[in-house]
DNA sequence: TGTTTATTTGCGTCATTATGCAAGTATTGA
DNA sequence: TCAATACTTGCATAATGACGCAAATAAACA
């Protein structure tokens, strides 16, 4: 089970993206220097980029479910750590299915636990939820043929 | 098919959080204010917040498959819009799956479609998903407890 | 018009997953 | 020690989803 970093966090820092040239469908019809673009998408594939790392489907998997989602918005308003008795109350599932939904959160990253006594919190790693989202969308901003590295703002950049 | 907005976008600009006070465990000890922390999950589970509506289960459903992950990857890093038969040269599955996959995606607001002549491009909608991505990492900023949001970076936050 | 190319859709199959109930484990308190 | 509390886990079921193949649609071309 791949989960978000536990320490550091930041993969892509907002940059100058590849090589963004003109961009727009024609190819790579320009010489084929390190930064230029992949002409297709198979020689894109082969490409590394942090996109590929950050965009993860084991986090996405953890929050695909509507109630897994509605349980970590509710932890996350909360805004401490909240037991799985205290969480089922605000769902309509098993106490079981939130226990499970809890582990499931847990191991992706998105949730931690800490136990105490026969009680085991659950609370959302906003650190590394808030710092792996600013990158996912730093790595697509990376990506985007528009005009937008340079300062202008194509990607709702400051 | 709640799908990411296609105007728009930001729902969640950086911004103080809610209470916030000294947080951490201690439930609702204080007054209750507008912008105190709810008391229990079932309280926050009835507060209206950025983060309902950011966390939509749907978007992360079409980009917690594997397969689809690697297409989004593929597209942008490719930069620009790829066809059906492009792109399902960079996966081993076949291309009947490769264009259920993009038609996912493509519903779920992360790709969007031009059609020319017979053939389909596929093409990343950067600036909705950067949009998306970094609202919704204001959206966890929002209701993180740790004294983060007065300008110290306990979110990474410059 | 008939053929080729590009993509979508119907269908059956196999695997995964969400759920509830019941039973099990762990911890606290009488 | 026994009972109550808090949570996890085993199991069965129903639903969903990914996949490949074949057929259907759509557009260009001879």
């Amino acid at each position: 089970m791949t989960q978000i970093n536990k320490r550091s966090g930041a993969d892509s820092k907002p940059a100058g993206r590849h090589g963004a040239r003109d961009a727009r469908h024609p190819a790579g019809a320009g010489r084929t220097t390190k930064t230029s673009r992949p002409a297709t998408p198979k020689h894109a594939a082969a490409r590394r980029a942090p996109i590929d790392s950050l965009l993860n489907p084991d986090l996405f998997r953890a929050l695909c479910d509507p109630t897994r989602a509605a349980l970590v918005a509710c932890i996350a308003k909360c805004g401490r750590g909240c037991s799985v008795s205290e969480v089922a109350e605000c769902c309509s599932v098993d106490l079981s299915v939130v226990s499970r939904h809890l582990g499931v959160l847990a191991r992706a990253g998105v949730l931690e636990s800490r136990k105490e006594g026969r009680t085991v919190y659950y609370a959302v790693r906003y650190t590394a939820l808030v710092t792996l989202l600013r990158s996912l969308a730093n790595a697509f901003h990376e990506c985007c043929p528009e005009g937008c590295g340079q300062g202008g703002g194509c990607c709702g950049s400051p």
